[in-house]
RNA sequence: UGGGGCGUAGCCAAGUGGCCUAAGGCACCGGUUUUUGGUAUCGGCAUUCGGAGGUUCGAAUCCUCCCGCCCCAGCCA
């Protein structure tokens, strides 16, 4: 009801291409919107995918119309079911439905074989045999007209012919292949007599051994989009030279309509990369663990690192829709996990690196269960109870022996809070023979329970604390960027630009006990340090958290700034 | 050097001739609040829209030229 709603109807926010697709639902040029996200099995989907994912099906929950799921599986040497299968469950976990089972560019192969026969039927595509560096030659240059192939007029029946052999597999992978006959001069490549058939004995995955032959993308994706009644046909940047294409195969085929294709750009993401062939790479060659590598930016990865999907589709309105090539930075994403995680990740009490402190005013043996709230920004999370006794854990970094000025946490005679418990002074620093920091003995103050003085004393700084007795122990995985340049392979190897420090293994942590019940689903922040998730390989006996992304650390920056 | 695109702050991005001495977000800087150096909140951050001319009473928006960047010569998608 309010002008700035989402959801049906016109949203606020708008760009090109739903401008366009809102002034055809005005006009009524179409009886219902029709989009598709058309993967190609070949890979895991990234966040790159995520953006026209969002887009796509964004656009037809926004008009009432849909959007189908569709595999590109023209090449069967490339795709695999382990990919279909993947690609289904990530488009799922971003909270999008397709309805209906998904399409396959190769549910239409009969229909494409019986237009590849039309068009030569037509005269207007041919049987080539033309080898691939022969017809290298022959295409000319960018800048210089290509030549006529020798096999280009080649009398209909022969051609017709040749097909039906090639169908049959009497020929060799590369031996011969269908053309479109367009214009070897033109100045769009593409229009220089595509290859619309190529012969490929390999099993594909959906068809196995029923084709040895195959439609190239051009001549299957438009003719897909219009199999489908796609009304807009949305896709990247680099396939803007293909839409004369695109529209010739849909004007000279007695297709049942006629889908416009428009482009936009691609996404760029920094410190990462959304190369599916790299990703592939970094996954052969063991940099990662695997395609769902918390570091990865593919969905299964950050789904495994934490990242909440609607932190994904926020990201991907944000961002926005345009024909200009750009480079997102990774904290615009980071802002958007760090938005999403503060409102539903419970709070819990975790100390990576223990440094080990006796209260010694507090009597041996006695605990008490203090009261914590689960999350200060949602009421309904509710709270626990937090054991406290004589021995805690708390995080080296809260402790300096010689704090600069700046610094407000613990030091020898200064006071703080131990969060939900009681401000504590340390009195005693013990250090073993190398001078190192072992132990600390504070006093509490018992009047200051729960963590107010009655006094009104005021102290600096409130750190997180778990009790020695009642600590759980877990490993704990910190990462950072996969790439520590900006732009990986701007400047010679990527390999070369991969960040040494992508991930640190700690083990030895400790966990306040309510962080015994813990899913691999759920969100949880460790107080001051950052937003963690139960990884998928957790056991019981071991625990082990992946951290999602750190809590915005303005000290950092000012230990930074002071060198 | 052929063809197709794109150029608004450090980054993303609205804007399509007058309400633009240019939204919003991220980042950054500073204040307030705070039992997370978190969150929230307030303020600052382009007299200028790749550059130069021109049209116009008036231009980021129209015209001309120039400059820069991206894509295309797979029987990949």
């Amino acid at each position: 009801m309010s002008e700035t709603d989402s959801g049906e109807g016109n949203p606020a926010s708008s760009d090109f291409i739903r401008d366009i697709i809102w002034a055809d639902v005005a006009s009524g040029k179409h009886a219902g919107i029709v989009t598709r996200f058309p993967p190609e099995p070949n890979g895991y989907l990234h966040i790159g995918h995520a953006k026209s994912i969002c887009l796509n099906f964004g656009v037809a929950a926004e008009t009432g119309g849909r959007c189908h799921l569709r595999f590109d599986d023209t090449n069967p040497v490339r795709e695999e079911q382990e990919f279909i299968d993947a690609i289904q469950e990530d488009v799922r976990w971003l909270g999008f439905e397709w309805g209906t089972d998904a399409y396959h560019a190769s549910d239409n192969f009969d229909q494409l074989y019986q237009w590849a026969k039309h068009l030569i039927s037509e005269g207007k595509a041919y049987v080539d045999g033309l080898s691939a560096e022969e017809m290298r030659a022959y295409r000319g240059t960018l800048t210089e007209p290509g030549k006529n192939s020798p096999h280009r007029d080649r009398p209909v029946a022969e051609s017709l012919d040749l097909l039906a052999r090639m169908r049959a597999g009497e020929f060799e992978d590369g031996a011969l292949v269908v053309r479109a006959k367009i214009d070897m001069a033109a100045p769009n490549m593409n229009l220089r007599d595509p290859v619309i058939y190529r012969i490929v004995h390999a099993i594909h995955p959906r068809t196995g051994d029923a084709w040895c032959i195959y439609p190239t993308y051009d001549f299957a994706h438009g003719q897909s989009d219009a199999i489908e009644n796609i009304t807009h046909s949305l896709c990247t940047l680099e396939f803007e030279d293909h839409r004369p294409l695109y529209e010739w195969f849909v004007d000279n085929l007695p297709v049942p309509s006629h889908p416009r294709q428009i482009e936009f750009a691609r996404l760029n993401l920094t410190h990462t990369v959304l190369s599916k062939r790299i990703l592939m790479r970094l996954v052969d060659e063991g940099h990662v663990s695997g395609w769902d590598d918390p570091r990865m930016p593919t969905l299964s990865g950050m789904r495994r690192r934490g990242i909440p999907p609607e932190a994904i589709v926020d990201f991907c309105g944000r961002i926005g829709i345009n024909k200009s090539n750009s480079m997102v930075e990774m904290a615009m994403l980071d802002a958007c996990v760090r938005e999403d995680l503060n409102k539903r990740a419970v709070r819990r009490m975790a100390v990576l690196r223990p440094l080990k402190v006796v209260i010694e005013n507090y009597p041996d043996g006695q605990t008490e269960e203090l009261d914590a709230v689960n999350n200060p920004e949602d009421e309904t999370a509710g709270m626990r109870k937090v054991p406290f006794s004589r021995e805690l854990y708390l995080e080296r970094d809260d402790f300096m022996e010689d704090p600069p000025k700046k610094f407000f946490r613990l030091a020898p005679g200064r006071e703080v809070r131990l969060r939900y418990a009681y401000f504590v002074t340390c009195t005693q620093v013990i250090t073993d023979a190398a001078g190192e920091v072992v132990e600390l003995r504070c006093r509490y103050d018992p009047a200051t329970k729960g963590g107010n003085a009655p006094d009104g004393r005021k102290v600096r700084a409130t750190l997180h604390w778990v009790a020695a007795s009642h600590a759980i122990d877990a490993e704990v995985r910190l990462y950072d960027h996969l790439f520590k340049a900006e732009e990986p392979g701007k400047s010679g190897d990527i390999l070369e630009d991969l960040n040494p420090n992508s991930v640190e293994v700690i083990t030895g942590c400790k966990l306040e006990p309510a962080l015994e019940q813990c899913e691999t689903s759920k969100a949880v922040q460790f107080e001051r340090l950052g937003y963690f998730i139960l990884d998928k390989g957790s056991t019981p006996a071991e625990p082990v958290f992946n951290r999602t992304i750190t809590l915005r650390d303005t000290w950092a920056k000012v230990q930074k700034k002071g060198g």
